[in-house]
DNA sequence: TAAAGCAGATTACAAATGTAATTTAATCTT
DNA sequence: AAGATTAAATTACATTTGTAATCTGCTTTA
C-alpha cells in the first residue's frame, strides 16, 4: 500500500501540514493560514503549492475558477516515509537509540507515560 | 552547553558518522571506510570532508603533512538537533506522536521493550 | 633529474530549495 | 468599454547539496 512518497522539503512541509489539517483549500486559504505562522510572502506559499502539485503530492480541483488544493498522501504515509529516512541517516537505522533518547529527553507527561507503557505493552515480543 | 550546531546535510551524515566511530582519521581513511558503504568517488568525500571543515563540524589537524579529521561536536548532539528540528517540522513538536508511531511500526525485539520499559518507569511522572 | 603520483586547493555544474517577482488572462468595477 | 483586480502561469535568482574533475605543489621513483 502506499505509493512511494515523493521527497517534501521543510517548506513544503509546513503547506502540508496546513492541508492535512482541513481540505480542500484554496491558495488563498492556505496562504491565510500559514501567514500566522510564517512571514513567507503570498507569492512563496504559491511556489510551494505549485511545486508540491507537480510532484503529486497535493492535488488539484480545477472544477470553479478558482482552484483548491488537496493531499494525495496521508500524513501518516508521509510521516512514516520521513521518519524512516531520518532513521537511517541520523540513528544508523536502529529507532530504539532514537526512542531512547527521546524518552529521557523530553519530559513526557504522565499521561504520555501510561500510554506509551501500554503500547509497549501490546508488542509482539517475538 | 553544546553550541549551536550548523546544520548537516544527508550525504554529509555519512561522512560525521565514520568519524564519530573512530577519529581522528585522515581523508583516505574516511574514504575507505565511506567505500564499503557507498559508491562515491574519492573525490566527492574529499568535498563533503571539507565543506564539514569549513562548517566547523569537523576539525582539522595540520601538523602533519596529511592532515587528520575529527568532530567538533558530539554524535548526540548533533542527533539531539537535528532530531528536534525534525519533530518540530514532522510531527508538529508533540515526540510523542513519533514514539508511538515508532513503537508500533517496529518489531522491537524482547530486549528492547524491556529497556524500554525500565526507562519510562524511571521518568519523573510529574 | 624528469616523470609520476599523491594530498590539498580550487573550480564545475546540475538539481533542489528558499524566496519571491513578472506576465497573462479572465473578471469585476466604474 | 477601459481600467483595476485577481488567480494562475511563468520566470528569476541566490544558496545548498550531490557529485565530481582539474590544478598545484611536494615527494617519490625510475
Amino acid at each position: 500500500m502506499s505509493k512511494e512518497v515523493p521527497s517534501i522539503s521543510e517548506a513544503e512541509w509546513e503547506v502540508m501540514n496546513v492541508l492535512w489539517k482541513k481540505s480542500p483549500l484554496t491558495a488563498n486559504e492556505v496562504i491565510s493560514s500559514l501567514q500566522e505562522q510564517t512571514d513567507w510572502k503570498p507569492k512563496t506559499v504559491r511556489t510551494l503549492l505549485d511545486r508540491l502539485t507537480k510532484k503529486k503530492v497535493v492535488g488539484v480541483n480545477k472544477d470553479q475558477k478558482v482552484y483548491t488544493f488537496f493531499p494525495n498522501y496521508s500524513q501518516d504515509d508521509c510521516q512514516r516515509a520521513e521518519a524512516q529516512s531520518f532513521i537511517n541517516r541520523i540513528y544508523g537505522g536502529t529507532v530504539k537509540s532514537l526512542l531512547v533518547q527521546f524518552i529521557q529527553e523530553e519530559s513526557l507527561s504522565e499521561e504520555d507515560i501510561k500510554e506509551l507503557r501500554s503500547i509497549l505493552d501490546k508488542q509482539p515480543n517475538k
